[in-house]
DNA sequence: GACAAAGTTGACCATTTGATCAAGATTAAA
DNA sequence: TTTAATCTTGATCAAATGGTCAACTTTGTC
């Protein structure tokens, strides 16, 4: 994929620039998208030379790849975690949790992410096709499982899922928008994840529960 | 902004190759945002020769403005219809279909809403911050009066926006991750739409009644 | 049918963009 | 200290991009 040296280990120096050139490709990336990104930009964010960003990640299309799949890992990681054995309150609300925590601390993976699926996601297809899918069926039979059990309101798991997906994300894909709607002085950030939990945890949690 | 004749009035030309224009530029601004999207691409789209669009919108950027602006409007209007007057349950409910149905009728005007938040809203900026800004808290307002009333559980009013918001838009911004989870055969988006509906319901429905 | 207004486009331009390359500078192992 | 591997970049390139212009064609009005 990128440069290795001949004894296919990273050099210090490797290890250093292919960092500062991932970090400045998903903050340029995740804001216009891969069409809408230069190389030029990134290279000055990563403040060295295209060229020699060049000798890092051959095309663009790579440095694009290679920071995507970093995202994406990140991103299925807490779905995984979900556990059928659990009972649905604690085990969606860890869920709900971790994807906020993961909209607050890392927004531009979210964005990122956000802009290749309104792209019509042509290097996730297949992520998409596969492992996902294959991951969502195995959490829906375990949400239909707590229904038929009982623990549980009767709701098409498929929607469940996007509907916590929609409302945890929102919060790094539109923060533009909610920083303009509540006018961001300092503070204001960490605040609203608070107030975000408490009313998808109350709401969640209600409407979830069997009566 | 744009052409118009010496009278002041559209001709009939005019009319056509304006709505051609804008449509192709939805098309393509809303997949790959403003700086991702060539004229090329738009006027290809449209079916005519770079020059003559240029000769209806004068720079890329006013033909952004003119789509973006006319998308904004139809997303503002359901949200301005919410009457505080009416009980929180049918009034949001017809919010919830209303929005939903403008996902499925119109989802290149949320994603191109969408896109334009994600690079940081740089056109919007003024938009949200006086009108959409003044209409949430009005709206919050008639939440917290159905709160106060004893209609509704006590949430915040601004995150259960949030919360409408992101899980009826999804299902426009998402699409492209919906359809290769569901594998979309004909006939499997509107029963998407249905499913949608149901579950927002029934969720948030049970999740907001007081007990 | 004459004529002005409106509409259309090929050719062109300066700038930007992704990418290459040769040549020099730095690093690290012996 | 030598030397090969690694790292760095100015100069350059072809293609793409936003935009202009002059010349031509079509349309509508009298």
């Amino acid at each position: 994929m990128a440069v290795t040296s001949q004894n296919g280990r990273r050099t210090r120096i490797q290890q250093e620039n292919r960092e500062r050139i991932l970090k400045a490709a998903l903050d340029m990336f995740s804001r216009s998208g891969y069409r809408g990104t230069t190389l030029d930009e990134i290279a000055a964010t990563a403040g060295m030379s295209k060229p020699n960003m060049l000798y890092y990640f051959r095309t663009k299309q790579e440095l694009y790849q290679t920071v995507l799949q970093e995202t994406l890992d990140d991103w299925l990681t807490p779905f995984a975690k979900l556990d059928p054995q659990g009972d649905p309150a604690s085990e969606l609300g860890a869920y709900i949790s971790a994807k906020l925590a993961h909209a607050r601390i890392n927004p531009k993976a979210s964005r990122l992410f956000a802009n290749e699926i309104l792209q019509g996601a042509p290097l996730l297809e297949g992520t998409l096709k596969g492992p996902l899918k294959d991951l969502v069926e195995t959490k829906s039979k375990a949400i239909r499982t707590w229904i038929a059990d009982g623990k549980m309101v009767p709701v098409d798991p498929l929607h469940l899922i996007y509907m916590i997906w929609a409302s945890t994300q929102h919060y790094a894909d539109f923060e533009t928008q909610m920083d303009a709607l509540e006018g961001t002085e300092p503070g204001t950030r960490s605040k609203r994840f608070e107030g975000a939990e408490r009313t998808l945890f109350t709401v969640l949690f209600n409407g979830l529960k069997p009566r």
